[in-house]
DNA sequence: TGGATGTCAATGGTAGGACCACCAGACCTC
DNA sequence: GAGGTCTGGTGGTCCTACCATTGACATCCA
């Protein structure tokens, strides 16, 4: 207690305006019960209402475009295309703490499936990154380091060699999360070689060609990075009950 | 030939000026050998030198924040977060058609977990809303229907049992993708009972709580649902060799 | 001398107006 | 009635002005 017990004078928080408003929009649509295929108030009607500039409504409508919710098309108007989950975008979601259990279940999702399609479809530059990556990782961890960086490259060779664009963009887009997890489990003691044998029993069943080995191994590999670090994270209740 | 032989009169497609310059300011990222922490050159100076308006920037930055490439922040600068993938949008990824096996490939990895989570974790109400589905998809089938409508409903219903944003984010994602899928694999001839079939064994694996025949069921499902769709789109190469 | 304070330039955030490009429907002409 | 034309509505881009935040530098004072 005492120099910093003010609580009204703690820094206060200002999002960005056209974050606001997408959240505005998200209400709106369901306010006003809108459906797929709807069109939007214009954007100068939406300013006027909002009383904000047509500036503000056009980024908000550029992000909720990027992101797939409308459809702008020029001349006509703005279109709805899906109503879930508007305007929540996965780095925003993505950024609470109390996520990464739930990040941790997704990975699995799609690594087990990355390592089944990589030991079908891996090429000898594939399995040539991957030994290089452990060899990476062997160096860190022989020089006291935790192996991190070598954790990451062979993921990421491994999610390469499954050729499928999709997979790999999804799993980009926990890219940041992913690190955080890996630099928690590694920090655990006496994982770092542990992880290493585990990641040398999936190679061996990606060079094998042997989908499913492949996706076993990563699967039990998985479950012991996520093993630590979930109980670190769970005290955190949800609160959406 | 004929009528429409002139190429170079069809209509040129003009796509939007700031998507255009994420492409470049990605360019940029890579022949500047940006890395991630690095700041942009600010606003007013790349608007001067790509020869367009600061708002146009501010656009295409504004996606590019919300899709978590970069961090914008209010009286310093734009910093990159991360390299792979800069300026590649999902929803941009999805459209082209030859992508639709690997959404299949995504779809399976997702939806599989997504099973074996629900089995886990539904609820009365979740059992009540899958049996609600089947009901829905068993009506649209015999008043001579694809049953499309049911199946959405009920591969949502489990989505949501699962009780994972973050999967539940990345499957949405890809809803009208998937949707396209649902549609031609239900337009097989006897598919629909058969799929309806498929729907009631995940259904009482995922009641009896069994998380690994919740996958498993699922899998065989969407692995039936893949087949007829894939033979169709493969003929179109990948170009990326 | 050195820490605290104030100032200022750089940079992102928002506003609002002007004009262009595109689309659909009303309207006119033959 | 068929065809073209005009027009209003809408998104796309640009411009300018000004606000808000940050960090660095200059300044002040003990």
């Amino acid at each position: 207690m005492g120099v910093t017990a003010i609580t009204a004078l703690r820094p206060l928080e200002r999002s960005r305006l056209y974050e606001d408003l997408g959240e505005r929009l998200g209400q709106f649509v369901g306010e006003s019960r809108m459906a797929p295929g709807d069109r939007f108030p214009p954007e100068r009607e939406l300013a006027r209402q909002l009383r904000v500039s047509r500036t503000s409504v056009r980024q908000a409508m550029v992000v909720l475009q990027a992101q797939g919710f409308v459809d702008v098309r020029h001349g006509e108007g703005i279109f709805l295309r899906r109503t879930r989950g508007f305007g929540e975008s996965l780095p925003k979601l993505i950024e609470r703490r109390r996520r990464l259990p739930e990040v941790l279940e997704a990975r699995e999702a799609l690594e087990v499936k990355l390592a089944e399609l990589a030991a079908g479809r891996r090429t000898k530059e594939d399995l040539t990154a991957m030994h290089g990556a452990l060899r990476t990782m062997e160096k860190e961890i022989k020089s006291r380091g935790l192996g991190t960086e070598g954790d990451a490259a062979f993921h990421h060779a491994i999610a390469s060699a499954a050729r499928n664009q999709v997979l790999l963009h999804l799993i980009d887009a926990m890219a940041e999360a992913i690190q955080e997890t890996r630099v928690e489990s590694l920090s655990e003691p006496g994982r770092p070689p542990r992880s290493l044998e585990a990641h040398r029993r999936i190679l061996n069943a990606i060079e094998a060609g042997s989908g499913l080995k492949a996706a076993q191994a990563m699967r039990t590999h998985l479950r012991q990075v996520a093993d630590v670090s979930l109980l670190r994270w769970q005290p955190e209740p949800s609160r959406h009950g």
